[in-house]
RNA sequence: UGCCCCGUAGUGUAAUGGUAGCACAACAGAUUUUGGUUCUGUUUGUCUAGGUUCGAAUCCUAGCGGGGUAACCA
């Protein structure tokens, strides 16, 4: 099993400080609070790590909590989505799912404690306008006509708003806070607006919908989150909360931001991948390639490698951006050390072994996992004909080249010493289509008893035994952009045409007959693999999650 | 143009006034019945300029560079 590292960062330890002050009676609260309007991606695990992680290392509590107040972008089916992304990663919230929603009428309370303070009033200019007042931020705003309005008007316009007199757009809540703030985010704000919409939850009982900045620090403080950690991009709102849960006298919760997640050769935000979704660009948000959580799952990431990822990327307040080959590593070390070895070839080359007797067959015994010993070993079929990989031939081999080639001598994994004794090409063609060959029986398992040395080892499998598949072979979503883009490429521009390669008549072992979604496989030499959630019992297909490290490709390509 | 945040090997991070480490990548070698794994080694770094200090990646100032920010989105 992999270990976890055991992290530390600059949040943990302004924690352990405010531990040691007696901030909050020793508690410590944190919540993953998304809002419930598309699937979550790896960025998103970075955020469920980091909280539920903190909860788990200080023997605290972590929230799970829908901010779900924008009716209409959000839906049930994200919900759900979200909760069971949450689980497959390993975590488990506290108490019931929490829902921004929840305290649609405590909020309501609220905005009408600052109004009756002075502090809050109905305000009838247009967005645009409100845009106009606000002003640009090298100078200060100007006051919004209505914002001396009478409490008693505030209260009876607000309640207006509230009981559907109004339409849509025409009037909102602000807070009166500052017009000539250098932070934009204190020039009087919106509170309330009027939406006459469906909410996924609160169904039609509301016309006035609460903004995200007036929710968002009164969940938390209700919630009695102590450490509300958010990404870089809410710092200059943190004033705006702090002024909220201020003038409501109610319990303050820290906020800490940090620097999203941001990877290469893939894209990260909503949008860009609701782009792909619906511009058919992939086939859903579960689409092996996409980053989302579910997509990584399906293209048979482990959990533990993303919570490793996430451990291994560290948490600052500094911009970055990972190389994809990171989080690539960390599923390739967990798999190395769990995943079942079995032989595949994905472009069969028929073998015959010219003096193995036909009919005959024999078990040969492999190791199901050399790195851990309690997986054992298994029987494997072997007989005159096999198939082995094309790639695994030439004719005209390139210098360092230690595979099969004609008068040469490969080890077949676990079996026999072979010799490519004739070629048989397609007449008209020209290509390759079969290989004559003769085994030594003296090298049973591998091992010359004259001790003479064989330098490749492939992998094969028996053309009477093998089942057919479908493999899906995947690569990066993005291709590297150019060194200089200009601003107005088009970021699909960047796709990588090679994202997906789909390997028809692919051969297997046949053990792989019977895998199950749970399974994970090393295809020897080729990369680990996992069955595909649309295999039938007719017809196997199997994802390429990741591909072995390849220092003879590696040196060929720097050759090429 | 204001304000805020951030600058440590190619990338991601650690060192919190006292020897600049680690991981990934790259490169070289050893081992290997997976050109995998494993092991060993190598290359590469504190944005710049001042200041404080016995001593600065760390504190201060300025500059430079990057990011964020002017929804009735979150």
């Amino acid at each position: 099993m992999s270990q976890e590292t055991k992290s530390t960062d600059f949040i943990r330890q302004i924690i352990d400080h405010d531990l040691s002050i007696g901030k909050n009676q020793g508690r410590v609260h944190t919540r993953f609070p998304p809002e419930p309007n598309g699937y979550l991606h790896i960025g998103h695990a970075k955020s469920i790590c980091l909280n539920f992680g903190i909860a788990a290392d200080y023997g605290g509590k972590c929230n799970l909590r829908f901010d779900d107040t924008n009716p209409e972008t959000e839906e049930t089916e994200y919900v759900e989505g979200i909760m069971d992304d949450v689980r497959w990663l390993g975590f488990e919230w506290d108490g019931e799912v929490k829902y921004a929603s929840d305290i649609f009428d405590q909020l309501y309370e609220f905005a009408l404690k600052l109004i009756r303070d002075g502090k809050a009033y109905v305000c009838d200019l247009t967005a645009a306008e409100v845009g106009q007042y606000r002003g640009p931020w090298s100078e200060p705003g100007q006051d919004s006509p209505y914002r001396n309005r009478s409490v008693e008007e505030n209260l009876d316009l607000f309640e207006r708003m509230k009981n559907g007199e109004f339409p849509d757009g025409s009037r909102t809540l602000r807070a009166k806070i500052d017009m000539a703030a250098s932070n934009m985010n204190l020039r009087d704000p919106a509170m309330y607006r009027i939406r006459h919409a469906h909410h996924h939850r609160t169904g039609d009982k509301w016309c006035i919908y609460p903004t995200y900045d007036w929710t968002h620090g009164q969940t938390d403080s209700l919630e009695g989150i102590t450490h509300s950690i958010c990404t870089l991009e809410f710092e200059q709102h943190r004033p705006l909360y702090d002024w909220f849960v201020e003038n409501l006298g109610i319990h303050h919760p820290q906020q800490i931001e940090f620097a999203r997640l941001n990877l290469t050769n893939t894209v990260m935000s909503k949008r860009r991948l609701l782009e792909l979704v619906r511009g058919g660009n992939v086939a859903g948000w579960d689409d092996p390639r996409m980053p989302t959580i579910v997509g990584l799952r399906r293209r048979g990431y482990t959990p533990e490698s993303i919570r490793n990822f996430c451990a291994r990327i560290g948490v600052t307040k500094a911009n970055s951006l990972t190389e994809y080959g990171v989080l690539e590593q960390e599923i390739r070390e967990h798999l190395n050390k769990t995943a079942t070895r079995v032989m595949a070839v994905l472009d069969p080359l028929r073998v015959v072994i010219e003096n193995y007797p036909a009919g005959e067959f024999e078990n040969r015994e492999f190791i199901n996992n050399p790195e851990d010993p309690e997986a054992g070993t298994r029987q494997v079929p072997f007989g005159r004909e096999l198939f082995i990989e094309r790639s695994d031939f030439m004719e005209n081999p390139p210098k360092g080249y230690f595979r099969l080639v004609p008068g040469g001598e490969v080890r077949l994994r676990y079996g026999y010493f072979i010799k490519c004794n004739e070629v048989i090409k397609d007449p008209q063609t020209g290509e390759v289509v079969e290989l004559r060959c003769t085994y030594d029986p003296e090298t049973s398992g591998g091992k010359a008893p004259d001790g003479r040395k064989v330098k490749g080892t492939i992998h094969w499998v028996s053309a009477n035994h093998a089942v057919d598949a479908e493999v899906r072979l995947y690569e990066a979503l993005l291709l590297d952009p150019p060194e200089n883009p200009s601003p107005e490429r088009d970021w699909k521009e960047d796709l990588n045409p090679n994202s997906l390669v789909v390997v028809k008549g692919a051969k297997l072992e046949p053990v792989l007959a019977t895998a199950t979604m749970s399974d994970r496989y090393q295809f020897e030499r080729l990369g680990y693999f996992c069955l595909d959630k649309s295999a039938t019992e007719s017809q196997l297909v199997f994802n390429r999650t990741v591909t072995l490290k390849d220092s003879w490709a590696k040196e060929q390509k720097k050759n090429a």
